[in-house]
DNA sequence: CACTAAGCGAGACGGTACGTCTAGTCTTTTT
DNA sequence: AAAAAGACTAGACGTACCGTCTCGCTTAGTG
């Protein structure tokens, strides 16, 4: 009684799906996400539109996939592996800026710069592809910070009262703000400052 | 030879300009920022298409006028002014908490949830707009942040090189990003965490 | 709660309307009935495709209107009326001829034949516009032959007991039959034998 | 160097082939030819697509042969051959009537109304499916009439100077044509009209 | 008796057109 | 002259089929 029985995805055409990945990036980066339309999608690629609405259920469906393949590709490309972990040098403010100033690097590559902006965008509006973006991209990087904040306790450089997960949001939430809204400019010397505020705090010690 | 002179302010009629608001916001409030249509809008408000385009540039455009005209209108009505400056009590942390608290109330609230969220997501994509609401909606509101810290640094509650601009940074942005990424509950508690964080850090004295 | 109110046919593009009726005909003429699409129809006549679906329900609904616009068209150049009764100078057996050899002349007209084969193979299939197209081209003109029929009655010339409206069909069907399944050829000498089988049948006096 | 050699015929399924056959006529009584498509007769008859573009070159072509193999398959089963010849009693007026009769009886059975309808249709615009319809279904049966009649000139029952094939026309076309066209009721007592003022002629003795 | 080599069911593919929807413009009539 | 109404051109939407093209799987016949 099935109308739409699921595709067979041993059969799918790579060429189809690496071209499409290709093509939605492309568009997305040249005329913006609003303009980007799935026909547009499909001509650039060469491919039927059919094709796109076989293996996913929207625009933003198809940029997410091909937004997370480009980071994997990315990855793959430069270092292996992008950070499985914050380095630990002893020193927590030292290490904390390294990350920080790589974020910083990533979030100014126009090649990321467009994508990402107009997958966060929707993501506000859209829950389902919100919380898509939160679980694969944001949540991940973040459990790092919390895993290199746990080790800090350990080591007595940060107090072991403090909630790792909301201690983080204090240089990396302002950060991320300042990219998403154009709230100010971005740079190592404004990610340095966050992270000294964050560990030392604002009244006198 | 202009063929698009401008259209003349004082005959604009205010019975469908409030008619276009209400609609707007309405519409959002039900379908969303996406489903909601010009067309949608002028027959809710029982207006013309081309009178909202004769004033309006965008969906956009209207929503952000009807966005602001609902919170002068709400400000109005409630207490005067909303928040001419934060309470400055000496207590700077009492204080950050209370404006923190409104401010949680303020973004739990569903009559404004909806079409600030919708703002927000066209804003971060759409250039014009975003800049727009930035200097008329956030920037204002951050600026009382940063008169009550200089006050603090007076007083000495706050070390005199820290930069305030940056430093509410520290409790704005991560109680901004839970609610706009919906990466974390949003409470009291946790505003209250925020400004204890940012104000003594998160290492050992 | 009516979601779809009629459209205002006083508002109607009069342009619009003669660029269409051009178009469909230009197009089923040059790639015939089968290939020609509402779109092509639209792209040619410089239109939107909602104003076709807005006045017409469907392709052959086009074609039909288009035709019959034709036809009056075309009737008012030549001679006013085309045929408004069938000639009756007493010798029933030229005045069949004569109507019929015209009829031949119009079958072989380039610019008819398309568009009206087209029409009558849809009509075989689609049950309204068989019956629309029945009641509007062909019935009229059948009516006509009834006409001169009774007259030939009541001057002798045909036996009082015949029943017009299926004699007519001795000398009219065969000449559409051949026309319409290519089963035979068209000419003058043609429908001349047939007038004059009808007209004195087949066995010997 | 050919890239399509012609497929071999001894492998052919002939289960596929019936199935294909069933599918097509039962599609087509269903929901009409138009609607009829080649994908819903492949899966209806539990087929490959690729089994019918192999064989067939159109959902028209299909559908001839599937008609052809019904008209086959009913003679069959009711008696041997459907019309050899047509009978000569020496009454040439009832010899016409009687088969004539039959021919109404086939013409109304539900069975062949559809499909015949829809090639007739189809035939009408697609000239190769129309000249196949007229050599392969219609030429046939005109040719049994033209002997009965040049048998009935040989008898002096038809004037000796008359075309036969013409004159079979006389009462073939117009049952043809009401029947194609629905211009008029089909009956006994309409075709026995027929016959009548064809023989006899519309004019006196 | 394994070994081709075809036909087969299945269905993904690049396409075209469908009929619907909305954008933003233009025109007509009313206030 | 602004406004309500709504028809207009334009073009994207998501769907349905087209006819082609593999994919494994029978199913013969051949070596």
């Amino acid at each position: 009684m099935a109308k739409k029985s699921a595709p067979d995805t041993t059969r799918r055409s790579e060429k189809s799906r690496r071209a499409i990945y290709a093509a939605a990036l492309e568009l997305v980066g040249e005329v913006g996400y609003a303009k980007t339309t799935v026909e547009g999608i499909a001509a650039r690629a060469g491919v039927g539109k059919q094709t796109i609405y076989r293996w996913w259920s929207s625009k933003a469906d198809v940029l997410l996939e091909a937004f997370l393949d480009l980071a994997e590709q990315t990855a793959q490309d430069a270092g292996q592996e992008p950070y499985a972990t914050i380095p630990d040098t002893g020193d927590l403010a030292a290490d904390l800026k390294a990350v920080l100033r790589a974020t910083v690097d990533e979030l100014l590559d126009p090649r990321f710069e467009v994508p990402s902006r107009a997958l966060a965008a929707e993501g506000l509006v859209n829950e389902e592809l919100g919380r898509e973006l939160v679980a694969k991209l944001l949540e991940p990087s973040l459990q790092l910070y919390v895993q290199r904040l746990r080790s800090a306790q350990k080591t007595g450089d940060v107090r072991p009262e403090v909630d790792p997960r909301i201690a983080l949001e204090l240089f990396v939430s302002p950060l991320a703000q300042r990219w998403l809204q154009h709230t100010g400019p971005i740079s190592y010397e404004y990610t340095d400052t966050l992270v000294d505020y964050a560990l030392y705090g604002l009244a006198p010690r």
